[in-house]
Parts: structure tokens; C-alpha cells; sequence
RNA sequence: GGUCCCAUCGUCUAGUGGCCUAGGACGUGGCCCUCUCAAGGCUAAAACACGGGUUCGACUCCCGUUGGGACCGCCA
């Protein structure tokens, strides 16, 4: 217990730009931010990187958060906004000037561009060529070029060492460090500086984000330094590539959270997928939210980026949908059903019927719009054939028997599994022939295809009357086209 | 181009020097079960990128090569 109340409160966050819907790989990265607060016990916190106002939008910072809630991944403070926080960026900047560990720069953008471009032709790293680093104050034309920007006077010399939590140690020599612009020349503050800052201000102790951010941590770390503040730990995740193996991207297809919630997924079953992709647990697969939090560590997250298997998603998403209690799972397809036109919204729904129907199907769906067609022949007034089907099965051959059964239905009071299947084996037995004989055709008749749950479960769920409909449709069918014919 | 990261079946991964005839999962093929389709069970094919070291012994450690990726912005 000593050595419990020695450890300091974890406390790390997820900070997205609201630029663009939540995405997988974002998702990924708040959820091992999560996953490692709930596991040592410490706070979850979410910020909202918006410095850059002309592409952040209040929709997205919504797009995100409905990402996050429907994903469950609960925080404890926040959402920050940093565009609230204009102010304090400011004046740490004042301060960085006045000490001179900052500067003014009043190269414009297009001459920067320009060095870039030339820099890059020559096959050289492009970088700040320090024009304005040795300057004198007031020496630089201020006022005849317009606004400087603010740089931050990165070390020349030596090495900058990251000690990341999952990369081990990476070195860096401090001459490929760039002096970065912290202020824009419109007074507002760029990215690697405010991270900084709102992370010192937030107290946070671990940073965990993507593995693309590795070359920005040297910068930030002699930010840091600059500042005078302790550094927290860093763990950079490696990424999720698409099947090409370029950076997961729109082009991949899905990439949003929410495109997979209306594709028909789980939320739990994306979860657990993701967490898969660069951790593990010997050979478990499948996890509870319990049990994540319970085994995650970063000593078993991989160090390699992972491709981005749909299928497998699928898969978790099936066992997950097997595995949902049939009553949840007839709250969570109702939007499904509305949205394929076989529900009016606000229509009383029988969730009794409805929960008896998805326990028929939920093995064989692999996502909720797959369930909320299959649950069509259950709902439907009326079925179509399916025509392969009905040229196999509806004929002269099956009539014979589709009579009798009907004539059987007809007096049967207990309309239930088990003495709908002593009728059919009655009949089956009476002629000699195989059960699939009379089931197949029966199930065509009664739900338009060759493929459905158990043929007896299925009627009892249709019920009597619409079993006698379409049994009496089929007859008629069958009897139609046999006259055409003669 | 420079810097950095990475490298086990098609994909996700187990493996921390002998337990490896390299294990599991998805996907793929076959068989079983069976009223169809699933689910489930069994089973098959399928990988240590390459080359050097180190060591009695390397998938495991080191170096190089190759390949892939990320970053190099008054974007985040």
C-alpha cells in the first residue's frame, strides 16, 4: 500500500483536431489513452486541439465526441478548447522572447517557400536557414514587412534522447532540429507549443499518441525545457496502415467510428478489434471491457504498424452480436429496421416477438443491418421467392405435400416448434421420404429463400395465419404455373 | 533527398537464447454435424526478408543490406 500511495495520479488525454470526423486510428489512440487511465486509476482527459481556426469546425468537435460516447470511452475532464486559451499561450511566448530563448521572424511565408523549394532542389534538408535568428531588436524591419511571427530558438549542438515507453530509447541530433514558429505572424500560436503548454497546465504524465509524432518530440522536449517544466513519459503507438500499407486513409473505405456504427457494428466488437492491432494477451482474442482493463499494459504493445483487416472486424462483430442478449439486440436494430422500410418510427414494436425472432438469426448475422434484413419474412406481410429457389422447390413434386401439411396446420391449436415438427414427421414418415423433401419447400413458401433458421422455429415465430397464407400462396403459385404450362 | 521508426503465415499476433517439428486468431480448402443456411467441432495449406557476426546453441543479441512506413508547414 506504501508503494501505492508513493505513485503519482496518471493523468493523460486524447487531444484530436476537430478537422474531420473521429477516425479509426484516432479511435485507436484515445482508446489506449483510456485503457491505460482505467487501468492505473487515473483520469482520462479529452482537448480539443483547434488552433487552427480556419479548418476547425463546432461540428466536428460534435462528430468527435459522438465518436467517443458511442465508442464508450468515457473521460474525466474536459472537453478543453484551446482556442479559449489564447491568453496563457501568449504569455508564456512574452516570456520566451524576453528571455531569449524565442524570436521575431519576418521572413513572409512565400520567401520561406521559396528557400524550401531551393533547399529541396539541391537535395538538401529543408530548414530555417536562421535569417532572423542573430538579430538585434529592433534592428529587423518591423512595420515595412508587417507582422513577425515568433520562433523558438532550438539548441545547434549535442544530442536530444527520447525515452518513449514503447520505441525504447530514440537519439536525435540536435542539428536536424528546425527553430519552429511557435506564433504565427496573426498572433496565434501553432501546434508543437501549445501541446506543451496545455500539457504542463493539465498536468498530464503520460503523452500516448500516434508514432508519427516521434520527430516532433525532440522539439517539444526542448520546449519544455525552455520552460523549465519536468517532462512527462511519451509512448508513441506505432500506426494502422491500410492493405496497400500507406497510412490508413478515406481512400481505404470506412474510416470513420461512426460509418461502422451505421454499418451495423458494435461498438464493443470495434473496440476489441482495435485494441488488437499492436496488443495482445498470449492468445486471447476476444476481451471484455474488464478484462482490457485489467491486462493492458505497455510492455505488450507492439512496435510495428498493422494493417487494417475488415474482415476480421467482421468476425469479432459476429461473435459479439452471438454473444448480445437477444433483448438488447432488439433495441439496437430498430433503427436498422426503420431505416430498410420495415418499421414506421415511433410504431409500437413487440419486444417480446421481436427478441423470440433474433434468437433465430443472431448467430447467422454478421452486423445489425445484416440481422435487420434477415428479419424481413418474420415481419413482412408477404414474401417474394426467390427465383432459384422457387424453380427448385415449388413444383409438382413439393405440391402434393404442401397440401397435406396445410391440411394438417389447420386444426393445430399449439402452433409451437415441437408439435409443428411431430406434424411434419408424421408426414414425412406417412410417405417415405426425407424431411428436407417437405422442409425445403416449406421454407420457401414461408420465407421466400432456401436458407433460414430451423424450419419449425421459423413457423412457430411466423405464427399460424401468415404460415396458412403462404402456404395457401404457394399452392396456388405452384398450380398457376403448372396450368401455363399444360 | 535528410531524419526517425519498423520487419514471424495473405492479415492480426505468441515467442524475451535451448521449451520451436515456430503456437493461436481472421480469411481460404476439406471433413463431421444437419431440414437449408449459419453456428460449432476436427483438419489442411500458409511465416521467422536477406547476409554477416556473437554463442556450445539463434526467430530471439549486434552490424550491414533490402523492403515498408512516418516526419521534414506561419497543419495538427
Amino acid at each position: 500500500m506504501l508503494e501505492e500511495d508513493a505513485k503519482i495520479m496518471v493523468r493523460v488525454r486524447f487531444a484530436p483536431s476537430p478537422t474531420g470526423q473521429l477516425h479509426i486510428g484516432g479511435a485507436r489512440t484515445a482508446l489506449f489513452n483510456w485503457l491505460f487511465a482505467r487501468h492505473e486509476g487515473g483520469a482520462f482527459i479529452l482537448r480539443i486541439e483547434d488552433t487552427d481556426r480556419s479548418r476547425s469546425t463546432d461540428e466536428y468537435i460534435e462528430a468527435i465526441i459522438e465518436g467517443m460516447k458511442w465508442l464508450n470511452l468515457d473521460w474525466d475532464e474536459g472537453p478543453y478548447r484551446q482556442t479559449n486559451r489564447f491568453d496563457v499561450y501568449r504569455s508564456y511566448i512574452d516570456r520566451l522572447v524576453q528571455e531569449g530563448k524565442a524570436y521575431k521572424c519576418y521572413c513572409s511565408p512565400e520567401e520561406l517557400e521559396q528557400r524550401r523549394q531551393e533547399a529541396v532542389a539541391k537535395g538538401k534538408t529543408p530548414k530555417y536557414d536562421g535569417r532572423c535568428r542573430d538579430m538585434q531588436r529592433g534592428q529587423g524591419v518591423e512595420g515595412s514587412r508587417g507582422q513577425a511571427a515568433i520562433r523558438f530558438r532550438m539548441p545547434q549542438d549535442g544530442q536530444t534522447v527520447v525515452n518513449d515507453m514503447i520505441k525504447g530509447s530514440v537519439v536525435f541530433e540536435n542539428t536536424q532540429l528546425d527553430d519552429l514558429i511557435i506564433m504565427r505572424s496573426d498572433g496565434t500560436p501553432t501546434y508543437n507549443f501549445v501541446v506543451v503548454v496545455d500539457d504542463v497546465d493539465m498536468k498530464i504524465t503520460h503523452v500516448i499518441r500516434g508514432d508519427d509524432h516521434l520527430n516532433n518530440t525532440p522539439k517539444q522536449i526542448h520546449i519544455y525545457k525552455a520552460l523549465g517544466y519536468e517532462m512527462p513519459q511519451f509512448a508513441h503507438l506505432p500506426m494502422i496502415l491500410g492493405s496497400d500499407k500507406a497510412r490508413l486513409s478515406k481512400r481505404h473505405g470506412a474510416t470513420s467510428v461512426m460509418a461502422y456504427r451505421d454499418l451495423g457494428y458494435l461498438p464493443d466488437a470495434l473496440v476489441n478489434y482495435l485494441v488488437r492491432l499492436g496488443w495482445s494477451y498470449g492468445d486471447q482474442e476476444v476481451f471484455t471491457r474488464e478484462d482490457l482493463i485489467k491486462y493492458f499494459s505497455f510492455e505488450s504493445v507492439g512496435k510495428s504498424s498493422a494493417v487494417f483487416n475488415p474482415e476480421k472486424l467482421q468476425w469479432l462483430n459476429s461473435q459479439y452480436i452471438m454473444n448480445t442478449p437477444s433483448e438488447r439486440l432488439a433495441g439496437l436494430v430498430i433503427p436498422f429496421l426503420v431505416k430498410e422500410g420495415m418499421l414506421s418510427e415511433g410504431r409500437e414494436v413487440d419486444y417480446d416477438w421481436l427478441s423470440k425472432a433474433i434468437t433465430t438469426l443472431k448467430e447467422r448475422a454478421k452486423t445489425l443491418v445484416e440481422l435487420a434484413a434477415s428479419l424481413r419474412y418474420y415481419i413482412a406481410d408477404d414474401v417474394e421467392y426467390q427465383e432459384k429457389a422457387k424453380i427448385k422447390f415449388l413444383n409438382d413434386k413439393s405440391l402434393p405435400y404442401l397440401m397435406e401439411l396445410k391440411e394438417e396446420l389447420v386444426p393445430l391449436e399449439d402452433f409451437s416448434a415441437p408439435e409443428l415438427e411431430k406434424v411434419f414427421k408424421a408426414i414425412v414418415e406417412k410417405h417415405g421420404i426425407k424431411l428436407g423433401n417437405l422442409a425445403q419447400p416449406v421454407r420457401v413458401a414461408i420465407t421466400g429463400g432456401a436458407e433460414s433458421p430451423g424450419i419449425f422455429e421459423v413457423l412457430e415465430i411466423v405464427g399460424k395465419e401468415k404460415t396458412l397464407k403462404r402456404l395457401e400462396k404457394a399452392i396456388k403459385t405452384i398450380e398457376s404455373s403448372a396450368g401455363k404450362e399444360a
